[in-house]
DNA sequence: ATAAATGATTCTAA
DNA sequence: TTAGAATCATTTAT
């Protein structure tokens, strides 16, 4: 009752009326003798103030009666002004949405993955340059790059879907409050603005929604990254060209076989890979061969032979035919001329 | 089908 | 940063 009491007070201060104490039936006699408008608000409130002791036809009727009268609007919008200034001014002011960071981060790095940015191009354009960095070969990148496309487009095409069935779900739920509330506000005091308060309740509620949906969509796309990117799933042996070099490089090293940037760099381009793959390579095989020594003494062997026979060659000059007995695989374009013959 | 080989990654420590 | 070690995921050999 205090709220009432409160808000007719303020109604009649708003309204420019003299008298608060309506409740007095004095002062209802009083406002007779006031003048029409003043004679109108003080039934107009005590049929307000009474509806609740009717019973529910009688208060339908008179519900309808106070909905046509003429003061309705006015009355209607000044108890709005004041349940604005009472209950809705407590908890309105610290709801100002703040950008959430969080969202943000989804956001930017769906548009990075081109899930949520534009159709086609963004996101092979990104995958792409991820297969690229990935440092995959040219030939069979594009077939896997071909199949990332098609998952990514896959969870992009559900991705959007569901934001689609979200923001439905969204907009129809407001609508329906909307209307709800639309449909009260002829009952009772519910501004335009308090619905607007109301609807923005609601997209923050689905909002949260959608940013899980953000979540388990960027999770998606790691894992298809970490798929497709993650080298290890498309290994190729090297040729075995290369694999020779390599290891006449290690064998004619092996009491220092740590190759220099430069040396690296000379075996890559020899063998056709990069450096680091080069690394990789004298990295597995130190580690390989020290931890079984005898398993590698027959290879070792070879690879010395190899080199001596090699050296050989390159002193004779060609000058004799080759004897086809030679270990080796036939065709070595390029014979090693490693000048550092140290063992 | 299973084991071995192999290239790549990840972690730790220097 | 780099080497070493452990481990992964795939390819090759049995």
């Amino acid at each position: 009752m205090d709220d009432q009491t409160r808000m007719l007070t303020g109604l009649t201060g708003l309204g420019g009326l003299s008298q608060p104490d309506v409740g007095d039936p004095d002062s209802v006699r009083k406002q007779q003798s006031l003048g029409q408008p003043q004679q109108d608000i003080g039934d107009i409130l005590q049929q307000i103030m009474a509806i609740t002791d009717e019973s529910l036809d009688e208060a339908q009727a008179r519900k309808h009666a106070l909905n046509c009268h003429r003061m309705k609007p006015a009355l209607f919008s000044v108890l709005c002004e004041i349940k604005e200034k009472t209950v809705l001014s407590i908890r309105g002011v610290q709801e100002e949405d703040p950008p959430d960071p969080q969202i943000m981060r989804l956001d930017n790095m769906l548009l990075a993955e081109g899930v949520s940015g534009p159709e086609k191009g963004g996101g092979s354009a990104a995958a792409a340059a991820a297969a690229a960095a990935a440092g995959g070969s040219p030939t069979d990148s594009s077939i896997e790059h071909s199949d990332y496309r098609a998952k990514l487009a896959q969870i992009r095409q559900i991705y959007h879907s569901e934001l689609e069935k979200y923001e439905q779900a969204c907009s129809e739920f407001t609508n329906h409050v909307m209307n709800l509330l639309r449909e009260q506000s002829r009952t009772r005091p519910i501004s335009p603005k308090e619905i607007e308060r109301m609807v923005a309740i609601i997209h923050r509620k689905f909002s949260s929604i959608q940013m899980q949906l953000k979540q388990s969509t960027c999770e998606a796309v790691m894992i298809l990254r970490s798929r497709f990117l993650d080298a290890r799933r498309k290994r190729r042996n090297f040729n075995k060209q290369a694999t020779e070099v390599l290891n006449e490089y290690f064998y004619s090293h092996l009491s220092n076989p740590y190759p220099s940037e430069e040396a690296k760099e000379e075996l890559a381009k020899k063998c056709g890979i990069t450096v680091s793959q080069v690394s990789n390579w004298f990295g597995n095989k130190r580690i390989r061969y020290k931890k079984n020594i005898g398993k590698f003494q027959e290879e070792a062997n070879l690879y010395a032979v190899k080199t001596a026979v090699d050296a050989a060659n390159v002193s004779a000059q060609a000058s004799q035919a080759n004897s086809p007995a030679t270990p080796n695989s036939g065709g070595y374009p390029a014979p090693c001329y490693t000048p550092d013959g140290r063992l």
